[in-house]
DNA sequence: GTCTATATTTTGATAGAC
DNA sequence: GTCTATCAAAATATAGAC
């Protein structure tokens, strides 16, 4: 009926939506198949089982979390990374905001990774090369002299703990003021100590 | 051979520690009864179901959160207002430290709140208190004078959201100088905006 | 590639004796 | 209060036809 590459899509993409609303236990095969159009043993023509299915769709996730730890450093300069870091955590929280999904399903794979030693190693990884990115980003601000150079490490990493808590806390629908709670983690990096 | 309460503890210390560390699901109530040292339809004397002894559990966290919640102002002043707030933090950090078992049931604990009203709504009331008993703090600092007013809940929530999020961070045994970050979230505070 | 039919296992839960 | 025995449901996974 339809071809083999968009039937594996289509598993994919229900898998993801089934497993973040329901949860991977509570989640079915026989599930997946009847929302995908097909018979549960054709699942395993794509996936030798449901805990390759899990895996596969893990690395899926972490590849698309790399690739937006990339920051654009081409059009930063020194009067305008404060706007440009602003405008980082901005589009974090819309996009945290429009995909309800992914916080949901990326905390079971936080549980699932404290029982599975493959999980845990690729999920330090990945949490390594989130903080990195942002430790990245301000050495290169200190380097074309848009922040002073004190306590960089930890200023990064403070921010980068802001804007990945917001997902955690839109998960029980908080409505807070999320993007002025970024700026002011943001505007306080360039503050002086006065006492 | 134990009395009632004795034998209705320790299922439920069992249950915590287990349902922690493998999940919900991947626990059954067989594995609680082994670890008791009873049978398994024993436990449904103490609990009508499987669901409702996690329910329970819940509900004895979520007591225990909103005892944490509650902060001594006895002892805060003017001059030590700072130092209390870092103590706070780093009293916070080192009970995360060591109770690795609490962030991974509450992290299930969340994830089950997005399927189920009962849990939602309680799991709002908690976050809701523990935002709050930061905004007091901070409100209290100002009438005594140890802050300015500018931004109080603003600056109250970037806080609360950093050391929630610490946690987080722990559950990957992910290496980070905490305290550090934390000093430096609430120095921020007392900064002077300088551009 | 996808189906029907089925094997296997495990779990939550109940019945009823002691 | 706790046990043994058992039920019923559901899930993962496989066999084999088309």
């Amino acid at each position: 009926m339809r071809n083999k590459e968009e039937t594996f899509n289509k598993i994919l993409e229900t898998a993801y939506i089934l497993f973040a609303d329901k949860g991977f236990d509570k989640t079915s095969l026989s599930m997946i198949a009847t929302e995908v159009g097909i018979s549960k043993p054709a699942i395993y023509y794509y996936f030798t089982s449901k805990d390759e299915l899990i895996a596969y769709l893990f690395e899926e996730i972490c590849k698309d979390i790399e690739r937006g730890n990339i920051f654009d450093y081409s059009d930063i300069s020194r009067t305008n990374f404060q706007h440009k870091l602003l405008e980082i955590g901005y589009q974090s929280i819309d996009e945290q905001e429009t995909d309800v999904h992914f916080n949901k399903i990326f905390n079971q794979y936080m549980l699932l990774a404290s029982r599975d030693e493959k999980y845990m190693t690729r999920l330090q990884d990945i949490q390594a090369g989130y903080l990195k990115s942002y430790h990245d980003l301000f050495n290169y601000a200190v380097e074309i002299g848009a922040i002073s150079d004190t306590n960089i490490e930890t200023k990064a990493h403070m921010l980068a703990m802001v804007i990945d808590n917001i997902g955690n806390f839109m998960l029980t629908g908080c409505r807070l003021d999320y993007k002025g709670i970024w700026k002011e983690a943001v505007e306080s990096v360039w503050r002086e100590q006065s006492r």
